[in-house]
Formats: structure tokens, C-alpha cells, sequence
DNA sequence: AGCACGCCGACT
DNA sequence: GTCGGCGTGCTC
């Protein structure tokens, strides 16, 4: 009798092992549903085998494994169970969380058509000869034909089609006469023809190209506009041609859109499988499919897609590999960035990591010989030049509503010549601060240790960290005077600034709140290519991806508050995201400016970034981390607790520490205090944290293994929620 | 996570 | 005398 070992969705770290008189070796990845405790559930097989150690009278059988769909093939319950002892996360949740949640219901994913995808005929099909199908079958004959001339039937035909030929399509999808593909509508479109690659374009496609049968990482280092892009379409044409499938790793943003048309357009013979927060459960568990079948040759996505199943994997690309996106903020913190490596390493194949700005992780690791540094030195477009980038100092000249006249003298400049202007500040609504001028009260959240941002279109106070909103009061609720006033700058604000100053001006705000509604961000896209806007005026969501070609002057207010921040991370990331915003400047044949206020002008980070050299910053900040040894010249974990007061959380903590004396390799490893967490309140609980230090990684995860079991049982941890975060990128 | 069991306060 | 509060513990 066969015993199975499953996987469930359960927060406790093993497997649980059931009976399965027919169960066998080749049942590895599949499905079942097994009797726990009360209920039902459902869970992947992770081993088949004879013996257990589990008391016989515990032990219950399995109801029944489901043979639907093809099992999960080994390299992805590998990569399942690097992940649980990595991440020291309970392996059932790895699994679960990771597959498609149309995987984890009872009811079988029997191949239901979707609406959003082209009916596309096999090669099965195209051998057939329909006059074998009886004459007197026309709808059916005539169906076949249909396909075998245009190859396939769009969506959008379909929905025109008879519910009778619909029901025959069907039959063809049972017959596999047809499959269901992701193809790019109105299909054989007018071609442009591709770019001719730069000199470094070609070095950097050569040298990845010359190796693509093993593991190599790259980290493709690209100026903004030097065309990173082209490279990806390029190596992946060659891997295509290989029949190999594609992984594209993208942030989540608003440019997937982008990317996504991009390869389409250049592949159009290839199914493009897109996986983003955006679909729905059915079409991603089609678009899972088909990657798992080897029948998408690229699929593209954002950090979840780093599970996808790929029998056929060839490259893994990820684009912007310095954004903070790609690490899970909970439940599995996982880094889809590492996991990436990971998986290319198992797979043996080469992975690119492309940035403008690349992690000081990657950085170094590339410094150090272990991934292979290609760069791109020069914009793409010729003639194309880099930006000048001048500071104000924010001492010497005055900024009345956050505008200095300098910047208004260059805004107005560009006006004139007709050439657009981005005014850049990271912060949303009108006024990030209401303050009482008598007594000295400020609006804050009365459920995390955040002030209430002023929304004047709204009327309202919002909380940016838990969304909690109320009316602006008319006076001081402390001492009653009705003289409060917004203080500082937002978007809204110098949205509103820029109105009085320029009453000509075509002026868009592009942030969160202007871009809620559906499709809003493509039609600011539209709206800048067809010159409908003067001056784009928004948060960090313009920084990233977007060729604005007619851009020639982008303003950057208020960007010096990470210079304060105690994460000690602030730096690299203040500066890779201004060198992206001032990358947006001056990409075709408009020469650049970019403009700083700042209180700081002769800050190493501003002064780097005016010259535009990411390398001797980036070694600067490197001797930084090497000298206070942080990472990368040090891997870190941090606990994290929450409560309902921060005492509670403390405690635990101060606890944690305590046991932590008694763990395996503790003389290895460097524990902090605890202490409570930037954002001590959140959301109506407290928090702190507990960093570790350590200077192996090896000696780091010995002694979290250890902790961790050791944590488990530590009784007193009512009303206290904790968790480990591995290599953590807020503190 | 669910879902039980279990042992103490206010109700028909 | 019960209904129900959520603390503790288990689920193959």
C-alpha cells in the first residue's frame, strides 16, 4: 500500500501523510483531496512512498487524486522546498500560495475555453483533410477549413460566432484539432522593422548568446534610453528559435501594458502569456497552463510568475532588478530576483538582470566576479545625449509654494519652446501636514503613527497607511482656533501652484489618486505622445519606463526627506529612483535639463547623480556598507512582532533574544535590540523588530533554523504576531 | 488557518 | 442549571 505525502495550505511546517492504495512514483505533483481533521482539502503530492512514520490509527486515506492536469514538474517542488528552508516558511503555504487558485478548488479544471484567447489549430489539425468529415456535416467541414486557411479564429470572431459552431469548436479543443493561445488581435499587422542594435547592443546580445546552454547570470547594466529592451527581444529571439520558453520578470507597474505589446509585436507567432494582478482566476489559470504545457514561448510577470512551471525554460529576464516590488512584503517574503537565480542555476540557463540602476547586491556581486557585468554606455538613440543636471540650493533662494523662480523661469522656457516638463515630488494629495498655528497640533492617524495628509478636491484628511479619511475639521479640535492650515507640498498643490503661475499651460497630475480609475493611465500615455499636455506634474509613477519624447526639462522637489531616513537603504534607493526620473528627460533629439531643489546641493548622492556616474557612487556606498558591515557584506534577518501595544511586542522580542543565546551557531551571528519598527503604529497595532546580523550565510540560516523551532514554542506569545523576514529590504 | 475541546461568567 | 466567551492544541 502506497503512502503519499501532501502538502497543505496549513501555517504549520510538515507533510502530511495519507494512504493511496493507487497511488504511484509517476503521481508526484499532481492534486488530491484528502479528509484534515473535519473537513476536506486540498494538496499537492510532494513524495509517493512505502512507509511512515505516522501511528496507524492516525492514519487516513486519500479520496482522490486528480489526473486533469499534468503534475508539477520536480524543478518546481525543488524550488517549493528551497524556498520553505530559505524563507523558513511553512511548506504547504509555499506550495499552495504559489499555484494558481483555480489549482486549489475541488472541482476539476476540466480545459474551459477562455474568452480572452484566439482558437488557434494544432498540427494535429492541420494534417486532417476534411473531406473525410462527412458532407453532410457543412457547419463542422466548413469550420475545419475556416482554420486550416487562417490558422486561427480570434476572440473577437468567436463571440460572433453560432452557439452550434461554438459547441464544435469545443469539440475540436476535446479532439486536439485546435488549443487556445494568447495572440496579439488583428494578427499580421504591418511589421515595422526592428531597430539595428548599437555596437554595445550587439556586444551585449553576442556575449549572452555565446553561453546560453548553461547557467550565467548577467547583469546588464544600461544607462536610461541605451536600450535594454532591444537586448531582451534579441537574445529571446535566438532562444525562441531554439524552441525555448522565456521568463520575463517585470515590477509591478503600469508598463507591463508596454512590454507586453512590445514582445507581441515583435513575436507575433509566439503565444505571450502575461501574468499580472490584473487577471482573473480562470484566465490565469490558463495562461498557467499553457506555460506549463510548453506552449507559451514567453510568459511575462510580475513576482509571482518566478513560479510558474516551464518545461522548456531557456532565459529568465528581469527587467529593473533593483525595484523594491520583487520582494513579497508578506506571508512568503520571498524575492522573486533571488528565487530567478535560483531557478535559472537549477535549470541551467542564462538569467539577465537589467538594470539603469542596479541593486548594490548585484553590483557587487558583478564587482566580485560572480555574475558577468555587460554595460550600455550610450542612448540608443542616436544623437540622443544625456541630461544636465543643475541643483538649486533651497538656502539661498526662496520657494514660495514649493516653486523656485529659477525652475519657473526654466519651466516657462520650455513652455515657450514647446517642449514638455515633468515636475516630480513623492508625495501625493495636497498637503502632507494640517497644523494648528496656536498650539502647535497636527492631523494625525488614530491608527498608526502616520500624519493625515490634506486632500483639498476631496475635502477630506487621509491616512496614507491604512486609508483611513475624515472631513477637514473647521478649527483646532485641541484649542478651538479655526486658523489651521495645510503645511508643505504635494501633488494637488503644485498642481494647483503651477495653475496660477502658468493659466495657459495644459497641466496633467499623474498619481495614485488622479490614475484609480481604469484605463486612466493609458490615456495620460496617449495624451503625451499626442501633445496634449505641457507639464506633467506627479510621484514616482512617472519615473519608470516611458519614453516621453518630446520631455526636455524634468524638476525634482522635496526629494531630500530619504536623506534622513534611518533605513539605511534610503540612499541607493533615493538615488536610483532619481536617476530614473531624470532619465526621462531629453530622450530623442531635445537636449535635457533636470532640475533639483535642494537643502543639501553638496550631498555626495546629488553630486553623483549631476554627474550621471552610478559606478562611483555606487562603490562609494559599497565602501559604506563594507566599512559598517551591512549588506551585501552581511545577510540579515529580522523578526518582527506585532501587538496591541508595543510592550507586548517588545517583550516577546526581548524573549526571542533570550533563547537566541542558547541556538546553534549564536556565536556566529550579531543580535540587535529590539526596537520599535519605523512605523511603530499601523493599522491600529504596534510593532517592532529584532535585526540579525550575520556574516555566512550558511551560519544565518543554521541559526534561524534553530530560533525558529525555538520561537514556536515559546508559550507566551498571546495576542502577539510574529514573523522572519530573510534578506528584509524595509527596516 | 480551521475547528475542536475546555473551563469560567451572565442569562432563560 | 445552560449559552457562550476565547485560550490551547491538533490536524496525517
Amino acid at each position: 500500500m502506497a503512502i503519499i505525502r501532501v502538502a497543505l495550505d496549513v501555517p504549520v511546517d510538515c507533510l502530511f501523510d495519507y494512504l493511496a492504495p493507487d497511488a504511484s512514483i509517476t503521481d508526484i505533483g499532481l492534486r488530491v483531496c484528502v479528509p484534515f481533521g473535519k473537513r476536506r482539502t486540498l494538496g499537492i503530492i510532494l513524495s509517493v512512498c512505502t512507509d511512515t512514520s505516522v501511528p496507524g490509527n492516525k492514519l487516513k486515506q486519500a479520496e482522490r487524486i486528480y489526473r486533469d492536469i499534468p503534475p508539477l514538474p520536480p524543478a518546481l517542488l525543488e524550488l517549493f522546498k528551497f524556498c520553505n528552508r530559505y524563507y523558513h516558511h511553512p511548506i504547504g503555504q509555499v506550495v499552495m500560495n504559489s499555484i494558481p487558485n483555480r489549482l486549489r478548488q475541488f472541482k476539476l479544471t476540466i480545459d474551459q475555453p477562455s474568452r480572452a484567447f484566439a482558437w488557434v489549430i494544432t498540427d494535429k489539425g492541420r494534417l486532417l483533410d476534411a473531406t473525410d468529415i462527412p458532407a453532410r456535416s457543412r457547419a463542422k467541414r466548413l469550420l475545419l477549413t475556416t482554420l486550416q486557411d487562417n490558422g486561427q479564429i480570434p476572440p473577437e470572431a468567436f463571440k460572433q460566432m453560432s452557439a452550434h459552431n461554438r459547441k464544435l469548436l469545443r469539440e475540436f479543443l476535446a479532439l486536439d484539432w485546435v488549443t487556445q493561445m494568447p495572440l496579439v488581435p488583428g494578427l499580421p499587422t504591418a511589421q515595422t522593422e526592428p531597430p539595428s542594435p548599437t555596437p554595445e547592443q550587439n556586444a551585449a546580445i553576442a556575449a549572452i548568446l555565446a553561453d546560453t546552454g548553461m547557467f550565467a547570470p548577467w547583469l546588464l547594466h544600461g544607462i536610461t534610453g541605451s536600450g535594454k529592451t532591444e537586448v531582451y527581444l534579441r537574445v529571446t529571439a535566438a532562444l525562441l528559435k531554439q524552441q525555448r520558453q522565456v521568463l520575463l520578470l517585470v515590477p509591478e507597474i503600469n508598463l507591463t501594458p508596454q512590454l507586453e505589446a512590445r514582445f507581441k509585436q515583435r513575436f507575433p507567432e509566439t503565444a505571450v502569456v502575461s501574468l499580472h494582478s490584473g487577471l482573473n482566476d480562470n484566465e490565469r489559470l490558463q495562461g498557467w497552463l499553457l506555460a506549463q504545457q510548453g506552449k507559451a514561448g514567453i510568459v511575462l510577470g510580475t513576482r509571482l510568475a518566478v513560479f510558474t512551471p516551464l518545461p522548456e525554460l531557456g532565459l529568465i529576464v528581469v527587467d529593473e532588478e533593483q525595484d523594491l516590488s520583487f520582494k513579497q512584503q508578506d506571508g512568503l517574503r520571498y524575492s522573486a530576483r533571488d528565487l530567478a537565480i535560483y531557478r535559472a542555476k537549477q535549470a541551467g540557463v542564462p538569467i539577465i538582470l537589467g538594470s539603469a540602476t542596479p541593486s548594490l547586491e548585484s553590483y557587487q556581486h558583478a564587482l566580485a566576479g560572480h555574475y558577468r557585468l555587460l554595460r550600455l554606455h550610450s542612448r540608443a538613440v542616436s544623437g540622443a545625449t544625456l541630461p544636465v543636471i543643475r541643483c538649486i540650493d533651497l538656502r539661498l533662494t526662496k520657494a514660495p509654494e514649493g516653486l523656485t523662480e529659477p525652475l519657473l523661469t526654466a519651466l516657462q522656457t520650455a513652455l515657450s519652446q514647446q517642449q514638455q516638463s515633468l515636475v516630480f515630488i513623492n508625495r501625493r494629495g495636497y498637503a502632507p501636514v494640517l497644523l494648528c498655528k496656536s498650539c502647535g497640533w497636527v492631523a494625525a492617524c488614530t491608527r498608526c503613527s502616520s500624519r493625515l495628509v490634506v486632500h483639498l478636491h476631496a475635502r477630506q484628511l487621509r491616512c496614507h497607511y491604512c486609508g483611513h479619511q475624515q472631513t477637514v475639521p473647521a478649527a483646532c479640535p485641541e484649542c478651538g482656533d479655526p486658523d489651521i492650515l495645510p503645511f508643505g507640498q504635494g501633488t494637488q498643490r503644485i498642481e494647483a501652484a503651477l495653475r496660477s503661475h502658468f493659466p495657459a499651460a495644459r497641466i496633467l497630475r499623474v498619481d495614485r489618486d488622479s490614475i484609480r480609475r481604469k484605463h486612466a493611465w493609458q490615456s495620460v500615455l496617449d495624451a503625451v505622445q499626442n501633445q496634449q499636455v505641457d507639464i506633467l506634474v506627479g510621484t514616482q509613477l512617472l519615473a519608470k519606463g516611458h519614453d516621453f519624447p518630446n520631455l526636455s526639462l524634468v524638476c525634482i522637489l522635496n526629494a531630500d526627506a530619504s536623506l534622513y531616513s534611518t533605513d539605511f537603504r534610503a540612499e541607493e534607493q533615493l538615488f536610483a529612483q532619481l536617476m530614473q526620473v531624470a532619465g526621462r528627460a531629453g530622450r530623442a533629439d531635445i537636449p535635457g535639463t533636470v532640475l533639483i531643489q535642494t537643502e543639501f546641493p553638496h550631498h555626495p548622492l546629488y553630486q553623483a547623480l549631476s554627474r550621471q556616474n552610478y559606478d562611483s557612487h555606487a562603490r562609494t556606498l559599497l565602501r559604506e556598507r563594507q566599512l559598517t558591515h551591512f549588506p551585501p557584506f552581511a545577510y540579515q534577518a529580522v523578526l518582527r512582532a506585532e501587538a496591541i501595544v508595543i510592550d507586548s511586542a517588545l517583550a516577546f522580542l526581548g524573549k526571542a533574544a533570550k533563547i537566541a543565546t542558547a541556538c546553534e551557531q549564536f556565536g556566529q551571528i550579531q543580535l540587535f535590540d529590539p526596537v520599535p519598527a519605523p512605523m511603530m503604529r499601523l493599522k491600529g497595532r504596534e510593532r517592532a523588530q529584532l535585526l540579525v546580523h550575520a556574516h555566512s550565510r550558511k551560519h544565518l540560516q543554521e541559526f534561524l533554523f534553530d530560533w525558529q523551532q525555538r520561537l514556536h514554542t515559546l508559550a507566551a506569545q498571546k495576542k502577539v504576531r510574529w514573523h522572519l523576514d530573510i534578506d528584509p529590504l524595509m527596516l
